[in-house]
RNA sequence: GGGUGAUUAGCUCAGCUGGUUAGAGCACCGCCCUUACAAGGCGGGGGUCAUAAGUUCGAAUCUUAUAUCACCCA
């Protein structure tokens, strides 16, 4: 292997081959009698680019998949994306543009033609990512939600419901995109704060003297208002519900009504009611019986409604000639600044109007039912368990749900109207005539508007399996076992899979629901393009220098002028770009801090740490193969082979390790998962293992001893590179072609391997308890002789006093490699007290000695005693208040208060020791 | 206004059903290019666990209140 590790030249070559040779294929499976294990990838927008959110939530994908694989499972990690209806059409539309032609000039049919090439040539961008994160999709299984077979199963669950009378069409408020022409889902609309200002206008009374004061931050809408609401307890209006106002500007006279809903705290206590062009008034106006008046046009110009004057102005140019023709008429009484949450949407940049139109409902309220028993009844678990909360709140107030939109790229509503306006239902024309009962000569045209993206979406654990056909796919992998996914669209997806797949199949869609958090940039900020701080993991695995980052970060801005700032910024916190860490550095740095559902920051620190960590386990690979490469390694059947104690121990350390690995990818936990593989590999077996390791191969004792150790470097190798493999697919994959040869296993790849199961035959509790002892004696060593300035190159000889037969033992037992491991020239028992003036440590009873003459300086010694005795009289203090409480003693279980009695002892006789020894050196 | 979560070392975070002298990585200090690894080795310093009260023999952990921050809903 290469001397340095070099992500880049493994990764792709493995993915590739994993892919061309079908590795991660549903079909094949082993033979097992584990149930199937199926995740149904949340479809990503065909128009997207991998971001972090994506990347955190693929390697949890991707480890839970490997796991499952790997234990034997018969696994489907279901590849696909979703058609994105507005995001696409804007894409290939601004294409369009660019040859100077709209979507108008080619027609519906063009246009959507026009659509599907571009996803031909250019809706794979987000897949390719994928493919670099590792992701083991089964790509065969690839399913598109505009495609042929998701289509069919959007016309039955569509016609059905309609059927059925869950689906139908209405008059209402909703989010309408002015720029898109469309109607847009709450998720499609961002609202923020923005600055604006809070109108006082006067209205005055029609009984002819006085006006009340109302307060908008809209006025223009004013040539809708239907009334002026206020408090019914707001004293101040008391005597004015029920009289009337000129609306000024409108020759329209409105009623003053009283309604709980008005805020007596905000602006005046009076509010105008414009019930065709706010979410709230328009409630208020349905309760009222108020006259519904709608003054906009699709392009929110006001329309025919409204005075001749205003007519076909821009909502924005009538707000400033109605402001202008209400000051002359001295009906502004005041202006103030204010703050106000802005809808915008997400596409468009537009201001979001709320727009009286006919749309297509579903009536949610029989679906949701039976979707909340589901998560009430454990039929669904949120993990973590909270989540539920959210769910259950939104669902118990949840509205119905308007479907439909106003733009050609998706499915085009199965229904059709004649002349008169009827509604037919159907799946295709057809179809529609033969359960209607139409005359051929009846002429019928189908509804323009396609249906929201989402509506796709809510079918795809069970539309991508195929149904409604009866699949084997199913069959055997529905309801899948977790879905993985923000929190950000538990209402949107969650929550809507959920009430279709019970609809439709009868079960719950997925039994559990992971829910990650949010990755966040290093000071804690949402990562978003018009803030100019987010990471593309792609940069972070290859590599960006910090000019191209830049360029990147401030380029096609939605507001220019924070492109300095964003380049301030940039070169502030990445001065030399972003180095080259690799996916499985990438992979492991999510994986570790994916604690249940808190944010990450993300912080190149930690990325940078375990960039290290993967080359930590390719050099002690290394070392490995560079000690058993075509030699003896006891894989021969019959031959002697002999564990020495450190072997015994780092089997012992491994099994558990593999226990608590297991355990902790079954509860989601990837951060203890991955914190257990990292401290086993670093500090048991490449800080203590490999070190004890190098005496027994150098001193070539026997040769059932060397095949013990050269065996145990291999396999506990093995094991670990198994382990690891669901979280650092790359890494483990290229030592493991290697490894797996020397181990004499035969096959090609260690995806499909086995995942470790621990061994209880390979647990030495006596082993462990010596190498303890061990590390015990040789920190205690390096301790003195780092504190001493002892170099590290020179040998020590050292004493060993008052040591029980146990110490003896495992002095015995383990002479070599402490002698290697501490750089020691002899270790000797002292029978006697007598000793030679020392610096010492304790273990346990045992007292250590390293001869000062010439090597320790006596101020300096006597200064490391004090600080140790110091610690120790601390600690004993603590100890001997606790135990002298009776109330502890007789209260505390007896396990306890006897590990506190042993500690005590413990830390007295060590105590002693020091002080004994620190009289003596003053002596000197 | 309602809800949820957070607050632990300079930074990013663990700490599970209460029993550790409160841990890790990064950063910091000292020594070392020791034949797997300087992207490294060895050793070290650093925390009144946001604040206050309570429950308990015992609280970072449980309860209540307060403060600050974040997010969701209105």
């Amino acid at each position: 292997m290469e001397k340095v590790y070099n992500p880049h030249e493994i990764e792709q070559k493995w993915y590739s081959t994993w892919e061309e040779n079908g590795y991660f294929s549903s079909s094949t499976h082993q033979e097992s009698d584990l149930s199937p294990y199926c995740i149904m990838i949340p479809p990503p927008n065909v128009t997207g680019s991998l971001h972090m959110g994506h990347a955190f939530q693929d390697t949890i994908m991707d480890a839970l998949i490997r796991f499952n694989r790997m234990q034997g499972r018969q696994t489907l990690w279901q590849a696909g994306s979703d058609h994105a209806g507005i995001a696409t059409q804007m894409v290939v539309e601004r294409q369009l543009n660019a040859q100077g032609k709209n979507r108008h000039d080619l027609g519906r049919t063009d246009f959507i033609e026009k659509v599907w090439d571009w996803k031909h040539h250019s809706g794979n961008t987000i897949t390719k990512q994928l493919r670099r994160m590792g992701a083991s999709l089964d790509w065969e299984k690839e399913r598109f939600t505009m495609d042929e077979g998701l289509s069919e199963a959007v016309k039955e669950v569509f016609v059905q419901l309609y059927d059925e009378g869950l689906i139908y069409r209405g008059k209402r408020l909703v989010n309408w995109d002015p720029v898109l022409h469309t109607a847009v889902s709450d998720l499609e609309v961002i609202s923020e704060e923005e600055n604006g200002f809070l109108w006082h206008m006067r209205y005055p009374l029609s009984e002819g003297s006085g006006h009340i004061i109302v307060a908008t931050t809209r006025p223009e809408t004013m040539l809708g208002d239907a009334a002026v609401a206020v408090h019914p307890k707001d004293e101040r209006y008391q005597n004015l519900i029920g009289k009337m106002v000129d609306l000024p500007l409108c020759d329209r006279k409105i009623p003053i009504i009283a309604d709980d809903y008005v805020d007596r705290e905000f602006g005046t206590g009076c509010v105008k009611i414009t019930p065709a062009h706010d979410f709230n008034d328009y409630a208020m106006g349905k309760r009222h019986e108020l006259p519904i008046m709608n003054i906009f046009t699709i392009d929110a110009a006001i329309n025919e409604h409204a005075p001749e004057k205003y007519r076909g102005m821009d909502r924005y140019e009538a707000r400033k000639i109605i402001l202008k023709d209400l000051e002359q008429l001295e009906l502004i009484e005041k202006i103030d600044d204010h703050k106000l949450m802005v809808p915008r949407g997400d596409r468009s940049g537009a201001v979001i109007e709320p727009y009286l139109t006919d749309q297509w409902y579903v009536k949610i309220e029989p679906l949701a039912e039976p979707a909340i028993k589901a998560v009430e009844d454990g039929d669904i678990k949120f993990v973590p368990e909270n989540w539920k909360n959210t769910y259950f709140e939104w669902m118990r107030n949840i509205e119905d749900w308007c479907i439909s939109r106003q733009i050609w790229w998706g499915h085009r509503i199965p229904a059709w109207y004649d002349d008169e306006g009827n509604i037919y239902v159907a799946h295709d024309e057809g179809t529609a005539r033969d359960k209607y009962n139409l005359s051929a000569d009846i002429k019928l045209k189908q509804d323009d508007d396609v249906l929201d993206t989402w509506f796709s979406s809510a079918l795809w654990p069970f539309s991508t399996l195929g149904w409604p056909e009866k699949t084997p796919e199913f069959d055997t992998f529905y309801p899948t076992n977790v879905l993985v996914t923000g929190f950000d669209i538990i209402f949107f997806w969650v929550a809507r899979m959920i009430m279709m797949g019970i609809k439709f199949t009868g079960k719950v869609p997925f039994h559990e629901v992971y829910i990650h958090g949010l990755v966040r940039d290093a000071h804690g900020q949402k990562m978003s393009k018009s803030k100019g701080n987010v990471l593309d993991p792609i940069d972070l695995i290859d590599g960006i220098d910090l000019e191209p980052l830049v360029s990147k970060r401030s380029k096609g801005m939605m507001q220019p002028q924070l492109a300095k700032k964003i380049e301030k910024q940039t070169r502030k916190d990445f001065k030399d770009g972003i180095p080259a860490f690799g996916t499985d550095a990438l992979r492991f740095t999510f994986a570790i801090q994916a604690t249940t559902g808190r944010d990450i920051k993300f912080d190149m620190g930690r990325i940078e740490g375990y960039r290290n960590f993967c080359n930590k386990l390719w050099n002690a690979s290394r070392y490995v193969i560079l000690n058993t490469e075509e030699m003896d390694n006891g894989f021969t059947p019959l031959c002697m082979m002999q564990l020495s104690l450190a072997d015994q121990w780092i089997l012992t350390e491994l099994q558990e390790t593999i226990t608590s690995v297991t355990q902790d990818i079954k509860q989601y936990r990837f951060d203890r998962a991955a914190q257990s593989i990292y401290e086993f590999t670093w500090n048991s077996y490449c800080d203590w293992y490999l070190e004890l390791s190098k005496p027994t191969l150098t001193l070539e004792l026997q040769p059932a001893l060397l095949r013990g150790t050269r065996n145990t470097l291999i396999t506990v190798l093995e094991s670990l590179l198994r382990l690891a493999h669901p979280i650092i697919p790359f890494i483990t994959e290229e030592i493991w072609q290697k490894i797996s040869k020397i181990a004499n296993i035969q096959s090609d790849t260690i995806m499909l391997q086995p995942f470790p199961i621990a061994n209880s035959e390979l647990v030495f509790d006596e082993a462990k308890q010596e190498i303890q002892w061990l590390q015990a004696v040789v920190m205690a060593i390096r301790q003195i002789r780092s504190s001493m300035d002892i170099k590290p190159g020179k040998k020590l000889a050292i004493y060993l006093q008052n040591g029980t037969s146990t110490d003896q033992k495992n002095l015995a037992n383990n002479f070599d490699s402490i002698k290697a491991l501490a750089k020691l020239e002899s270790i000797e028992w002292l029978q006697s007290d007598e000793a030679p003036e020392s610096a010492t440590a304790m273990i346990g009873n045992m007292k250590l000695l390293i001869p000062m003459a010439g090597l320790i300086d006596v101020e300096e010694e006597l200064k490391r005693l004090d600080k140790e005795i110091n610690k120790l009289s601390g600690y004993i203090t603590g100890l001997s208040k606790k135990l002298s409480n009776e109330n502890f003693t007789a209260r505390a279980p007896q396990e306890i208060v006897q590990i506190e009695k042993d500690k005590l002892a413990d830390a007295e006789s060590k105590l002693k020791g020091l002080q004994e020894q620190q009289v003596k050196i003053q002596q000197i």
